[in-house]
DNA sequence: CGCGAAACGGAGTGGTCGCTCCGCTTTCTG
DNA sequence: CAGAAAGCGGAGCGACCACTCCGTTTCGCG
């Protein structure tokens, strides 16, 4: 973490550069154009390229409020004596970003993320992994649930959020209504199939997209 | 429905390259580049353009008979005395058919399709509406569920098989069964947001990929 | 068999994208 | 205030895609 003292109009671009693409991710995903990114921030192409090495180094330092704020929704939702509120609180709040960013939602959704993203997967993943357990010993949650099955949640969610933001930027949470009413424990019946490994959760990672 | 009598060769090819495309669709999905397709069927791009005036021409050809055999999954289901076992029935054998066949997945859940696909639809939404308001009569589907929601589970259901089919093929049953604990009339608690109305569900069609 | 029409094939077009290269400009130091 | 170093910009590259165009080949009728 060496802050080699950029020259004053360096600093200035970065800034620029960083801004615009919080802005056109958020709004649009990360998959707008590099090329657009530097116009609406006034600079050029190169000018992108000396200070991120390819485009998903600026999407992980874009996304870094984002990730933290996900962490601290994460720790919120880990204090809470009600687990099962715990554990819905998050997936809506989760979600409710998800909705707002569509950048955020992308690199989540496909774990394209870099080493930021990753660290946050992996600040979160106890918390969650506690959270869940909790739920469960409070009768809430379904035994059989698993955190290997959360990313579910977000992949198919995500994919609400894609198809139907546009104009019922609420839908989402209809989807996770009914998600959750089989969440519950009095709903649950035996499922046909066991939960993914984590081996086969890291290979689910490299698979979305790319 | 003219068929102006092909010359033999030209019959003999269009047959190729619909087996190639065929075989190629089901196992890597509609992105496959349409020069795999006519290297695949031994013929030039000529020859495929000559056939189907564009790609979605020929994914439309190729997939008449998977949307038959959905149809004829619905007509089954809509028979069944147990709505409820009907209405499981066919989200489960109608999923197995978009985990064996990327094709077909790609053209429901994006809604890519022509003519065919489209007609598949207007020919199986009747059959299911009526499908789902016997398995609320007979009290085992949640009364708030309607056929609107019905994409709801196919895109994400879509999703999970996309993410996972690779590696374990069967893991979208255990996403289907949690899903499903949560549609039995028993799980059911007030949903947050209104189902889609059909203006939104078409302009939600438009939106998924191109 | 011969000839016109039908069909063929594949290089080429135009579009998109992430990314690079290098001649030019700005900043900052002594 | 001058010169070196740091930074700049954007045309151009290469990869990929669906699709077109036209000189060549094949078919099948008379």
């Amino acid at each position: 973490m060496t802050t080699p003292t950029l020259r004053s109009d360096a600093r200035r671009n970065r800034e620029r550069l960083v801004a615009s693409a919080r802005e056109l991710f958020a709004a649009e995903g990360v998959d707008v154009p590099v090329e657009e990114i530097t116009r609406h921030a006034g600079v050029g192409m190169g000018t992108l390229y000396r200070h991120f090495p390819t485009k998903e180094d600026l999407v992980d330092a874009v996304l870094e409020d984002a990730f933290a704020e996900l962490v601290r929704l994460a720790e919120e939702a880990a204090a809470a004596d009600d687990a099962w509120a715990g554990f819905t609180g998050f997936l809506e709040q989760a979600l409710t970003r998800h909705a707002a960013n569509r950048g955020l939602k992308d690199v989540l959704a496909s774990e394209h993320g870099r080493q930021r993203a990753q660290a946050m997967r992996e600040r979160i993943r106890p918390l969650l992994r506690r959270l869940i357990e909790r739920a469960q010993e409070q009768g809430a949650l379904r035994p059989d649930f698993t955190a290997e099955d959360l990313p579910l949640v977000f992949w198919t969610a995500g994919r609400v959020i894609e198809t139907t933001a546009a104009f019922a930027p609420d839908h989402w949470r209809r989807y996770l209504g009914l998600l959750l009413d089989g969440l519950r424990a009095e709903a649950a019946s035996p499922l046909p199939a066991p939960p993914l490994t984590q081996a086969q959760l890291a290979r689910a990672a490299r698979r979305q997209h790319g």
